[in-house]
RNA sequence: GCCCGCUUAGCUCAGCGGUUAGAGCAUCUGGCUGUUAACCAGAGGGUCGCAGGUUCGAAUCCUGCAGCGGGCGCCA
């Protein structure tokens, strides 16, 4: 067992194996061992290190067993070269099935001949945690989505979701490191929220009340007053109104978090709790706003291609062989920049019998956004901007026309809109007959009001899906596949 | 919420009214002087999702339920 060999010990025992000098690289208490990814970065060539991971595969030949091991921090793996005449091969046999994590010491060996660069002679191991392999669910091959979707908590250990986590860490970066750059401040926006102030959808509702006997009123309603807060609570569904009202102070702000919708969507496009990016900016108007949305996802999908080329290249042979070229094109090419007004041109011209209306005023539909994107712009990504006032949230610029909002849809190609946004009603009068017109009461909305009672300025902003990013990223076809625990509606993953 | 499909060994699947339900991989046993998802030989492993029904006979046809997947709507 590992915790019970000291650093003393570790040294002694490497002295005695190796009979001369080494580099001492870790120990359980002088630093943390070097990852796989460490030693490919820099190979330390005929030195003695302990490496750690988890067997992806053995092979035992007669005299000899190979041990690969992979511990997530890159897509390849390690080989360890066991002679029986060091490690009986009893033992090996016993203790090295796929899954076990193991600690390594022997000498790093340059193989210049073989298909790895490199490869690690043992002279002992130990074993920190045993599979059982009859009942271990994962083996050495590929094995479907689905069924991993099951035992999400194993997941992590197959290179498909370590390659995804890693692009997900990476390209989290990549949106702070951006926005960041351009003058942004990243803000926390409450996730515990006192009302549905944007009508996003349904809301999950927090409460300490007892379900079994919830306290009420004589004449039924519930009695709030006695719930924690004094008041109903739900967990938010967007950051964008009190973005907002940073915004108004701050200028430009973004949030990045988790956000919440009770909509039951059975999709592969919907989750319960996703990720949001939500950028708000004072004096931006919509074109620079549709000018920043662009940059940044462009941005991003080059920061993925720079950093994850092993990554891409896996999901690519494995999962979706377009996948490295519309990364390529979407990062190259301007997006195309259509009207909506245009757009419903486009479709009534294109002469496909669509089986939602194509008539001004009608929503696009999925059939819609992917004749726009995958045959009229060819795979290039669309913007889609200026939709009818009526099919748009109140909170939305009215145009000069008296029928459209200053709003913007970006639609990639697969997975149709990554991000929706505007510019925001900053006149008071406008703001307020819009809200009278949609009968919303207008009580809990002061202080959103009173941003435009006191020093309004033209802002703008958007909400960008890190999910659907990611399905776009990593060519995967479900946003259960691109967070480490889903919630959707029905599953707790 | 509506519509469609799938569910057979640990995994991926074949079988779609007619003997005792199959394959590859995994597992186990044995073999192999360096393997690359190693290879070779042998073995074990199944109430064919669950509950009913039709039939001389059901994995196969029908009904219901469940789980999963996909399409649509809502959106990120």
């Amino acid at each position: 067992m590992a915790s019970n060999i000291s650093g003393k010990d570790t040294i002694r025992l490497i002295e005695r194996l190796t009979k001369g000098p080494f580099l001492y690289l870790c120990s359980m208490s002088g630093g943390p061992p070097p990852t796989i990814a460490e030693i490919y970065a820099k190979p330390p060539v005929n030195q003695v290190i302990q490496i750690s991971g988890w067997v992806r595969t053995r092979r035992t030949t007669r005299a000899i067993s190979f041990v690969e091991l992979q511990d997530g921090s890159t897509l390849k793996s390690l080989q360890i070269v066991m002679s029986h005449q060091q490690i009986p091969r009893e033992r090996i046999e016993c203790e090295l099935h796929t899954g076990a994590a193991i600690t390594v010491q022997g000498l790093l060996r340059a193989t210049p001949d073989r298909p790895q660069p490199f490869e690690i002679e043992a002279q002992a191991f130990s074993l920190h945690g045993a599979v059982d392999p009859e009942t271990y669910p994962l083996q050495k091959k590929a094995h479907s989505l689905e069924f991993l979707r099951e035992i999400t908590h194993l997941r992590p250990r197959t290179r498909t979701f370590q390659a995804i986590f890693r692009i997900r860490s990476g390209v989290s970066f990549a949106i702070h490191q951006y926005l960041q750059s351009q003058g942004f401040v990243y803000v926390h926006t409450p996730i515990l929220t006192p009302s549905d102030c944007e009508g996003a959808g349904q809301l999950f509702q927090v409460t300490t009340l007892p379900l079994a006997a919830v306290p009420k009123h004589p004449d039924g309603r519930v009695a709030y007053e006695k719930d924690f807060f004094g008041q109903p609570a739900y967990l938010t569904v967007s950051g964008q109104l009190e973005g907002e009202l940073l915004a108004m102070g701050l200028t430009r702000i973004y949030t990045f978090g988790p956000t919440f919708r009770a909509e039951p969507s059975h999709t592969p496009r919907h989750l319960a709790e996703f990720w949001m990016i939500e950028p708000e900016m004072a004096f931006y108007d919509l074109t620079l706003t549709m000018d920043l949305a662009e940059d940044f996802l462009r941005y991003l999908i080059r920061y993925a291609l720079e950093h994850f080329p092993e990554e891409l290249t896996f999901l690519t042979e494995r999962y979706e062989p377009r996948l490295i070229d519309e990364l390529q094109t979407a990062s190259s090419q301007p997006f195309m920049r259509l009207s909506y007004t245009e757009a419903i041109e486009i479709l009534k011209k294109s002469g496909r019998a669509f089986q939602f209306p194509t008539e001004w005023g009608s929503d696009l539909q999925a059939e819609h956004e992917r004749y726009l994107v995958e045959e009229y712009a060819s795979g290039r990504p669309i913007i889609v901007y200026n939709y009818p006032q009526a099919i748009k949230a109140f909170y939305m610029r009215q145009n000069e026309d008296g029928k459209t909002v200053a709003s913007f849809d970006v639609l990639f190609p697969r997975i149709g809109e990554v991000i929706g946004g505007s510019q925001r009603e900053e006149r008071y009068d406008r703001l307020l007959r819009r809200m009278e017109e949609l009968g919303m009461p207008l009580l809990p909305y002061q202080a959103y009001l009173d941003t435009r009672r006191y020093g309004t300025a033209p802002h703008s902003g958007f909400g960008l899906g890190l999910e659907r990013l990611l399905l776009f990223l990593t060519g995967m076809t479900n946003v259960r596949d691109v967070i480490p625990f889903f919630r959707a509606a029905g599953q707790m993953g």
